[in-house]
DNA sequence: ACTTCGATTCGTCATTTGTCAATATGAAGG
DNA sequence: CCTTCATATTGACAAATGACGAATCGAAGT
């Protein structure tokens, strides 16, 4: 494994808000609408998140209906990207904003959908 | 644990030339001198570098004479470091930009002193 | 004291990175 | 078809980052 796969996988976690994301994922697969909303940013924003991770093989994307699924891979061979998620699932597990993002996406996934939470999250996220 | 701590530690490992200082590091402390000169970087760089792994609680400085010696920091009660750390000793290991350091480095330290690997070495370095 | 030499700090520069607004893509429904 | 809605892409811009040279600090040695 050479140094450029390394150093895109390391500043691919390294990132505050690609790290939210990965957390947020550790409770299973999100789609992208649920993930713009819990983070309050723009799509274009986490759109490109989503692609560095994907492209750094950390995480995998699904097509269902109109929307874009995305899951931890965590049956990577890949060393870096096995190592790192093992040890991220140990990791900021307490950190408040951490805290945060999980309490939004457990509330809001009671009993709406998907498009649904988009709406009802996007008022929340709007108020720091 | 903080979402800035783990950044911090996080951002100090990804740059590539920051692991290939603590690469070197896993074979024992080294001075300053010899770090720049297998590295061929300038001081002031090689010094920032060197201040953010310590900043970051991955290295510890010794001074004896005239020169600071660096090591790894492999009794860190810090999470971050201790599991970066402890991934890191595998990572990399044939990656040929690792394996030319550590040829640079063992090859000096033969029978030579720091101030002299920093001379023998610094001819080497400015021949990519 | 003065000089020397290893290391750090400061100032500056080019490059990279994260963000958003605007636009494009593309599938599902009317 | 043609519109709508969820994502993705593009372009622009501010902020962070990594590199260097010059200046500075500090411990030994003359």
């Amino acid at each position: 494994m050479s140094l450029r796969k390394y150093e895109a996988t390391m500043k691919a976690v390294a990132d505050p808000t690609r790290v939210r994301i990965l957390k947020m994922l550790e409770a299973g697969e999100l789609c992208v609408c649920q993930i713009i909303a819990v983070l309050a940013l723009s799509p274009s924003t986490v759109s490109k998140h989503l692609f560095l991770l994907k492209s750094a093989g950390l995480v995998n994307d699904r097509k269902e209906k109109k929307w874009v699924h995305y899951s931890l891979d965590r049956e990577s061979d890949d060393p870096y990207v096995a190592g790192i998620l093992r040890e991220l699932s140990s990791w900021l597990d307490r950190d408040p904003v951490i805290v945060r993002d999980r309490a939004r996406l457990t509330e809001a996934r009671k009993d709406l959908g998907p498009s649904a939470i988009c709406e009802a999250l996007s008022c929340v996220g709007a108020t720091p």
